[in-house]
RNA sequence: GGGAGCAUAGCUCAGUCGGUAGAGCAACGCCCUUUUAAGGCGUCGGUCGUUGGUUCGAGCCCAACUGCUCUCACCA
């Protein structure tokens, strides 16, 4: 039934409060069951709608119309709801075009300009071709205003009716709307106030939208609704066109960057049937051919580095990763990690190489070193700080770590220093100074800074310092409180790595689903010799999400995974194949 | 998992004290040759997220549910 008893309210309500009814969408079976309140001609109420008859109760105030839809049948499909009426009169526009041999759906066509590359010419250019979606437009009887767009541009178009003759430039009125996409071949010219426009000569529509566009000066402001159609966020918002913009053009600078810095890029197995080079729980899956479990990685390390072995001196790899964990503005299950591995180098070389690439990409995307976030500015320019954890640990809480050697040590300081840490007193010492830090160091900092020199038992894979053999030679750049960058002199001693792997495969066996498993497979390439390495991992997302000063991951990534829609067909395919919608991993856990 | 907020036309939003649901955009019909959120006249489009309850009467009050957003916690 769907829209019918809607419909025949909506009727009813407007017959009672004497306004017009449209005549082809209500027909009545038993007329003398309807009273109407409507005066007939007014109204334009049809024939077979008897006015004066008596309700089966009272037309107001408690009108109950489901009752007398129980009395009623509709004919027909007249009426419907708003957006399926504007989808109909668009068909019909559609055959319309059709019916005149303008083929709404064509080929191809020949252009000379994009949307954006038109917005630069001088005036008097000849020979435009220029195509895009029709996003505003400006009526003025015999002349006609629009723009057309791309994510790279809009370009305001005319026509004229003097120009076309007076059939064609009907037909452009008639049955082109806002949203479709035409092609537009004219000279430029500038309008009485300046606006450089292409004079159209003719014109072609490429290609009909069916739904209505959603209203043109605001964005779309349900969250939701632009993530889950996400085009219709771009074509609406033009900084959300920015924001991927930005995106696309820093992916493309850091590839420039390692690519001219000597860096092979590579891709490594996205399914593996170990995953590992990270702390996290894995998306499983199953290879049916093979009846084996599988996994979607978690990182690309491992791999990458079998590449090291192989001789591959200095690689990289735009890796989508895979984490089955909580949904929050600062984590996504499914993002973009940037990792590369240099060998020879150590983490010293690298934070300095980090500090060069970044900021030449930074620039190249932004067009500048300072970047405005919500929170404030942040500036890449000049030296990053480059500070010890346990110093910055100290500055900020006035502990001193390197003084407590053990867990209850480091836990009366904390409560001397008036420190509370949820569950700390299960907490390992490594796990309490990561906490430690977390809560009193890493929100404070806002400006790009390396911690380096993390204590060993928080970094499973990362080298030993050769003259403190309790902390790691590693960094991590922090920007905003946000981890964004991690990177270590890796670990290649195989003997040092094959005891690490079995404290994880121990833990793991235990219960932790984060903790590693052995990977006899990688430590088996690792026997085979590694020269010196410095690895590095970056989120990408986190990053891009910085530099547009975007609070949340999803705003930076085109479609981010979302709980099913409610009667979408992923769902009724589903329920069709008569199992039970599955739960949504972490949604409410 | 805890807390807070939101849900009204295709889109953006009003809706007063509980008393017959409004505007702008979009759409449709007219007028208009220099606009750019064009303008003017007319029209169409709503079971006010769902289900109960209170009431003579609920968009509004109450409860539950669903969805979304924010926040805390958890989680590299």
């Amino acid at each position: 039934m769907g829209f019918l008893p809607r419909l025949l309210w909506r009727q009813f309500r407007r017959l009672e409060a004497g306004r017009r009814v449209n005549p082809c969408s209500v027909q009545v079976n038993e007329p003398a069951q309807v009273s109407l309140t409507a005066d007939p001609v007014r109204a334009r109420i049809p024939a077979s709608l008897a006015v004066g008859a008596p309700l089966p109760v009272a037309p107001t105030p408690g009108y109950e119309y489901a009752e007398a839809q129980q009395r009623l049948t509709c004919a027909g499909v007249g009426g419907i709801v708003a957006e399926d009426r504007i989808r109909e009169i668009k068909i019909e526009k559609i055959q319309k075009l059709r019916d005149k041999g303008l083929q709404p759906y064509p080929e191809r066509w020949q252009r000379t300009h994009t949307p954006g590359q038109a917005s630069q010419l001088e005036a008097g250019v000849g020979g435009v071709r220029v195509c895009g979606r029709i996003v505003s437009r400006r009526d003025f009887g015999k002349l006609t205003f629009f723009d057309v767009q791309d994510v790279g541009g809009r370009m305001q178009c005319s026509l004229q009716r003097d120009d076309l003759g007076k059939e064609s430039y009907t037909d452009f009125i008639k049955l082109v709307d806002v949203g479709d996409f035409v092609g537009i071949e004219g000279e430029t010219y500038h309008t009485k106030i300046g606006q450089l426009t292409v004079r159209g000569s003719n014109w072609q529509i490429l290609g009909k939208m069916l739904r209505p566009m959603p209203e043109k000066f605001h964005a779309i402001a349900d969250r939701e609704i632009r993530y889950r159609r996400r085009y219709l966020d771009l074509i609406t918002d033009a900084d959300s066109r920015a924001r991927f913009r930005l995106r696309h053009d820093f992916i493309r600078a850091l590839r420039k960057g390692l690519d001219e810095a000597g860096f092979d890029e590579v891709e490594t197995p996205v399914l593996q049937t170990k995953p590992s080079g990270a702390l996290a729980r894995p998306f499983e899956t199953h290879h049916a051919a093979l009846d084996i479990p599988v996994y979607l990685r978690i990182a690309p390390e491992t791999y990458l580095k079998r590449c090291v072995v192989a001789g591959f001196d200095r690689v990289y790899e735009f890796a989508r990763v895979f984490r089955n964990e909580g949904m929050d503005p600062s984590h996504l299950q499914d993002f973009t990690m940037l990792e590369y591995y240099a060998s020879y180098w150590n983490y010293i070389d690298n934070m300095d190489f980090t500090e060069r690439l970044l900021r030449q990409a930074i620039e190249a995307s932004t067009g500048s070193l300072q970047v405005t976030h919500a929170a404030g500015e942040i500036d890449f320019s000049g030296e990053w700080p480059r500070r010890p954890l346990l110093d910055l640990i100290q500055e900020h809480s006035g502990i001193d770590v390197n003084a407590c050697p053990d867990a209850d040590s480091l836990r009366s300081a904390l409560g001397a220093a008036e420190i509370t840490i949820d569950g700390a007193e299960k907490f390992g010492r490594g796990t309490l100074i990561d906490q430690l830090y977390k809560k009193t160091v890493r929100p404070r900092i806002t400006s790009p800074t390396f911690v380096t020199s993390h204590p060993v038992d928080l970094s499973p894979l990362a080298r030993r310092n050769d003259d403190e053999a309790n902390i790691s030679d590693r960094f991590q750049l922090v920007i905003h409180g946000w981890e964004v960058i991690n990177a270590y002199s890796e670990l290649v001693d195989p003997i040092d790595q094959r005891g690490r792997l079995e404290e994880q495969a121990a833990l793991n066996a235990e219960g932790d689903s984060e903790a590693m498993v052995m990977d006899e497979d990688y430590l088996m390439a690792m026997e085979h010799g590694m020269p010196p390495i410095s690895g590095w991992g970056m989120g990408i997302d986190r990053m891009v999400a910085l530099l547009c000063g975007a609070e949340n991951l999803r705003d930076v990534v085109l479609f981010p995974l979302l709980k099913p829609e409610e009667g979408s067909a992923v769902e009724d395919a589903i329920l069709e194949a008569g199992e039970e919608a599955p739960a949504i991993e972490g949604a409410d856990a």
